[in-house]
Order: structure tokens, then C-alpha cells, then sequence
DNA sequence: ACGCCCGGGACGCCCCGTTGGT
DNA sequence: ACCAACGGGGCGTCCCGGGCGT
């Protein structure tokens, strides 16, 4: 033929579904993140994604289902990978979590950005009862890995056999997402550190007493 | 009757300019609390103030300041009525903290709406730099109140000595802010019992060691 | 008495509302020069001048109002004493015309500025006839002045006389305006030399041949 | 019948992205020509145009690059239509240009309209420097197509060698805008034919003389 | 099945000319 | 002469559908 072949300028990677999938998810997840889900509009969304509104509106019907699965794959795989599967079958559950918790980021994006799940915790969870449930079932995920951890430390007798596990797991996330909370708003990575430091010491003294230290139980 | 008598509707009242002010605030004040800044929309905050769109613009030069002057006023009251009035000079500084913490209210509206300032805080502080150093300002002002309360206590030997009034403060604050998040998204009223038992306990392992019980620090 | 009196602080001259309205007027006038009539907003005038919306509302009944008295006053008296005025008892009409063409100011906010009555005639003639009756009411009286000199000299055998001074004129005005216009747009203040050329030449072409000169009549 | 036929309803013509771009510019000229740019609002011209906010908005940015479509597009067109085509290659070059000023329309719309270009660049040029480059832009294509005519006449000895065609190009653009300007704001068709009437004189003034007539040439 | 482009409307925020009560 | 309030739009944005190619 001689008018040469229209130059197959196509896309990054024409025709994959999954793939499209993904970037959307990721890009949405990326901009609730900075923006929560009511201050994100679909247009940066598919632009920072490379992909069309066509494609989008192909994969999720809507807004809503998109920031749903925002929570349901995003989040929720967050979630396991930070908390879960990390305290699946820890040798010390205590340490563990002390080194989750040591672990967080004090990137200022991190700092500033506040934690995912919380974030849209406080946005969508009175606005939306979808969301909410949701949300609630990836804080369910999280409480049930950490309490876990900590009935198995006490069966193994490296955890207090005194303690409720679940009113720890409570107070451990909570005071978790509250210092989270306020380092997002101060944007002072000392903050984190003040976090990191009390959680932790806490964490210590959830440990059995040895006959030497006669350190009494903690009150908290 | 069926003349029936010309409704001497005339406005809330005619000519009160603080008046108006103070509808506006109340209002946007709930909508924010309700819906985010970002979700209220000011048509709504208007017609709920029962005044027009020129009244609105004549107090306030658009959303953005009508949102500032909620943290700056509205919210900064707040703060003031609950915690640094009672906090100003308190015969027992632990028992002041553990009153205003217990008298947090557990009915739905406010369970499921959250703290003001953490909410406002969580939304706007990486968005908008006036909202987050306005946000700032209010929990300084909190952070002051319990911090100084704190010190006054050292002093008079109501409190522990060996405790840093600002660590504690920020750790009070944060499970605090943490337990309330919970509480959102879970709307279970049984997370705000855990928090008011939770921290008063800590409160109570603040005080200063009597001969007699011999109970040592807690750790936290 | 005790009380000392209130000081006297009374803006730049209390109560003279003359005073008012004349610096009313030269705002209005100031902005609708510089963005038109329906580009101009009362709160901008009103500040400019100093006054409030209520000192405005006394002395006119509403924009359009103020606008036809830019109209009948400011226009009107620019055009008194730059046309009127020179023209009426002129030792030598061409001259004196000429001499007005040349005062034409070259200043950038002026070049482009335009010409406040033709801009005004532009913009709002054909949406507002109050604005179209007085603005021609402006243009008879420029009109006259050019025409009633021209005839003048005419008697006077200062001017040929085998024109027609209406005709003549109306190509004068046409003239001066045009090149106005061009002025304006381009920015250019050449194009305000070539008009003062182009006029002036003109302008002593309509004079009556002296015998020397031989020089016929110019065609336009 | 009464299951009435589901509405084909239609529009013009479904999925035609030129047609409907085409009727936009359409729709807005025909307002920027009646209201000037300031005073057309958005919603008539979609309404006029058939199409929605939406569809503005996909072809537009916003009114004003609406605006500078209408002077790159429509009136850019319109220039080439009445002033450069025919005058690419004219037999005679004057009798070209006298046709289309003879061509004028003297219907009332277009009398009282006034001309586009000039309109706009009234209104736009001190304001926008964005709209007054494409202005100048449309004048130069303008100015430069009767240059060209007038030069190109010279070197055939139909136009007169003593005049400088840049000159005598401003001075009939000048004058024929500003009768144009005259007769809008007079309403009175009159003031059109002084203006063909003049300006065809001066262009057969411009002719190279005859050895018979020994008619000098006039000076403008 | 997958994706793209064009369009559809509904509000959202803000501004602006205007009017009463003082 | 002035301050407070009025309310009607203006522009722009946003979330979405559908018709079509690939």
C-alpha cells in the first residue's frame, strides 16, 4: 500500500483490562488521599491515570463504586500487608507490633497525608452508610490481626494474661490514630516520634512480669 | 378568617447585624460539622440561617472565610467552654480532666459526628495552609489548657512530678481524638465507655504515690 | 462640659452634596471610560469616590441613571470646552479646528482610551436607547459646533465655498474617530500622527485658492 | 394512537463535534455582535446554539477563549471573505475596494451593529491584551490586503505612484470605521451613503491622471 | 469485551445592582 | 447620607451517560 500505515501510536498498553483497572484504582486511591473522596474529581483522576472516562465508567459504575473499592481492594491490601500478615505467626506478638508501629513513615507526604483508612473513616462514615460498613470491616481486619497476636502471646505466655485483648487492641489503635491524627494537622514529625515512643513503651509493659523486676502491672 | 392576617413575618429581626453573623456561623458551623467543609454548600448553610446570599456576602467574603471564622470563632469557643474555663484554676486538676472527658456526650448525633476540630483538622490541614494553622492555633489552645493544668497540679503535689506535662498532654489529647475517631465510624456508643474508662484510669495512675498503697508508676 | 466634644473627624467635607455628586460622577465617568459601561460596578465607583452605596442611590436612581449623566454632564462639558467653545467666535475656523485636532493628547492612557463619547456610543446604542438619544444629542452638538464654523467662515470667505458643511463635517468627525479607534486597538501613537496629518491637510484644503496658488480643489 | 412513538427525538443531528462547535461560535458571535462580550451571557448563547453547558465547555475553556475563537475564527473569515479574497487579484484594484465599500450592507441589524471587528476591538482591547493581539492580527490582515491592492495597482499604473499606500490604507480604514461608528450610534442610513459616497471619490481621486483631464492631484 | 469521545445538565460559588430602616 | 440585607443570575465545574470504533 502506499499511504503508509497510520503510525500505531496506540496507548501505553492497548487493551488491558486489568491493567486500566489498577491504574484507576490506584490514581483514585492516590487522590482521596490527598484531596478525601469529596474533594476528588474524576477528571484528575483518569487524566493521572492515563486513561479515558469511557474506560472508568466501564470498570465502576460510578464515583461511589470507585472510592467503595477504594476501600475494599486499596485499603484493605494495605492493611494486610502492614498488619496482618506481619502478625500471622510472629515470634513475639509484642515486638511485633512495636515494630509495626516503629515503622510508619515520617515522609512530611506521609505525615502530612494522615492515615488512608482513617481519613475516609472521618469523611465518609457519617455521609455515606456504604462507606461506612466498608470501613468498618477493614477496622474489623485490623483489631481482629492485633488482638489475635495478643491472645496468642498470652497462651504462649509473652503477653499479660490479665488484659482484656480486646480493650487493648482498642486503645492501641486509638492512640495510634490519634497521634496520626495530630501529626497530619501540626505536620511535626515529632509527633510520630512521641507516638512511636509511648506505644511502645506501653507495649513493654503488656509483657508477663519476671520474679526480678517485680514491676507491677500497668494501668491503662 | 379569611382575610387572613398579612403575615407580620418580618425577618428573626429586622436589623441585627450580630445577629445575622451569628445565624450564619451556627449554621455553616453545622453543616461543616455534618458534611465536611468541602461537602457543605453554601446555599444550604443560608437557607438554614433563614438569610439571603447578600447577607452571607456581606459578613464574609466567601466559604473560605466563612470556614476560617468557624475554627476562629465557633470552634475556638468551644474549646474554651469546655476545656480552658473548668481547666483555669481547678481545686484537683486529674479530677477537672477526667470530669470534662467523662461528660463527652454519647448521644448518636454528636457519636456519630466526631470532634469538631479533628474532623475540620482532617480534612482541610493538608489542603488549605490558613485552615491548618488556624486548626493549629485551637489545639495549642487545648494543648495549653491540660498542660498548664498539669504543671499546677506538679506544684501542688496533685500530680506526679516525674511525668512531662507536655508528652502527657499530647498523649491525652491523641487517645483521646483516637477513641472519639473510633467511635465515628464505628457508631458504637461502647468505644466512647472505653475511651472515658480508658483515660481515666491513666488520669488516676498521674496522681502522686500515697505511703500507704505503695502502688507504683504505670507505664505509659 | 465635661465630655469632651466627639472630634470632629467628618470625612473630607461633611454634608456638601454637590460635592458628592460631582465626585460621584468623575468615578462613574473614570471607570466606565476605562471599562465600559457594563464592565463598571457600582462598588467600585463608590469606593473610588469615597462615598457609600447610600450616597449614591440619594443622588441617582440607579446605574443607568448615573450613566446618562456621564452622558449629560461630563461628556457633554468635555466635548463644551474641547469643541464648543474654541469654535464659537474663531479668527480663522480651519485653523481653529486644526488646532483642537493637534491638542489631541498622545498620553498611552488616553491613545488607549479612545474617545469617551464614541466609546460609550459603541457599546451601549444599540442596547439602550435613553443611552443612544442622549449620546446623538452630544454628537449634534459637536456637530454644530464644526458645521457652524465652517459656515462662518464660509461668509467670511475664510472657507471655500463649494462645500457642504454638514457633509464636510460628518468626514471630519468620521475621520477623527477612525483613526481614534485604529489608535486605540493598535496602541500605536503613530496612528494618532497620521491622523493629525491627514486632518490638518485636509483642513487646509477646504481653504478658498488665492490666485497665486492655482492649486484646485481638493476631491473628497 | 396511544402508545405514542417513542420520541426520535433526536437532536439536529447526534454526535457531530465540528456541526456543534461550528453552531457555538455561531450562536456566540451573533451576542458578542448585539451585546458586546461583557454583556453576553453564557446561557443564551448555548440556548441559541441548541447545545448544552457541557458541550461549551468540552470545545471551550471558558467565555473567553469563546471570545478569542470569534476574532481568530469568525471574524478572521469574515475579513477574508469581504476584504482579501476579492482583492487578491483584481483587474483594478480601486474599483475593487469601492465595490466592496458600495457593498456595505444598509439593513438595519448590520446599520445599527455597527462593524464586529471594530465593536470588539472597542470594547476588548484596553481591557485584554489577549483579545487585542488577535484584533490587531485581524486588522493587519486587513490593512495589509488593500496595501497589497494598492501597491500591486501602482506597479500596473492604475493607482497613482505619489502616494505611500501604508498612509493612505490607514486613512480609508479610518474613515470608513468611523462612519461605520457614526451610523450606528445616528441609526440613519444616511450616514452610510456619505460614507460610500466619500470614500468612492477618494479612491477615484487616487487614479493616475490623464493627459486630458490635467486634473492635479487632490490632497488627503 | 474494552475503551474513547462527545455531550448533558445540575448546582456551586460568587457578584452585583438595589432597597429599607436609622 | 449610611449600613445592613436582598435575591437574581453569571460563569464554571462536576459527575455522568450514550453512540461508536476496535
Amino acid at each position: 500500500m502506499l499511504t503508509a500505515t497510520k503510525p500505531p501510536i496506540r496507548r501505553i498498553q492497548h487493551r488491558n483490562p486489568a491493567r486500566t483497572r489498577e491504574r484507576l484504582l490506584r490514581s483514585a486511591f492516590h487522590h482521596v488521599y490527598r484531596s478525601g473522596f469529596q474533594g476528588t474529581d474524576i477528571d484528575s483522576v483518569i487524566n493521572h491515570a492515563g486513561v479515558t472516562k469511557g474506560a472508568l465508567y466501564h470498570h465502576f459504575t460510578g464515583k461511589e463504586a470507585l472510592g467503595y473499592a477504594i476501600v475494599d481492594e486499596v485499603i484493605t491490601n494495605i492493611t494486610l500487608e502492614k498488619w496482618v500478615k506481619p502478625l500471622e505467626n510472629p515470634p513475639d506478638p509484642l515486638t511485633a507490633i512495636a515494630q509495626i508501629v516503629q515503622s510508619t513513615s515520617i515522609a512530611p507526604d506521609e505525615l502530612c497525608g494522615g492515615c488512608p483508612l482513617n481519613n475516609l473513616a472521618q469523611e465518609m462514615s457519617p455521609l455515606d452508610e456504604g462507606f461506612r460498613k466498608r470501613i468498618e470491616t477493614v477496622f474489623n481486619l485490623w483489631h481482629g490481626a492485633i488482638a489475635n497476636a495478643l491472645r496468642n502471646g498470652q497462651k504462649r505466655n509473652l503477653v499479660r494474661a490479665d488484659i482484656d485483648a480486646n480493650e487493648t487492641t482498642a486503645f492501641l489503635i486509638a492512640t495510634y490514630e490519634g497521634y496520626l491524627s495530630l501529626a497530619k494537622s501540626s505536620q511535626d514529625p515529632r509527633m510520630l516520634q512521641s507516638c512511636k515512643k509511648t506505644i511502645t513503651n506501653y507495649l513493654e509493659s503488656l509483657r508477663p512480669q519476671t520474679r526480678r523486676t517485680r514491676k507491677p502491672a500497668p494501668r491503662v
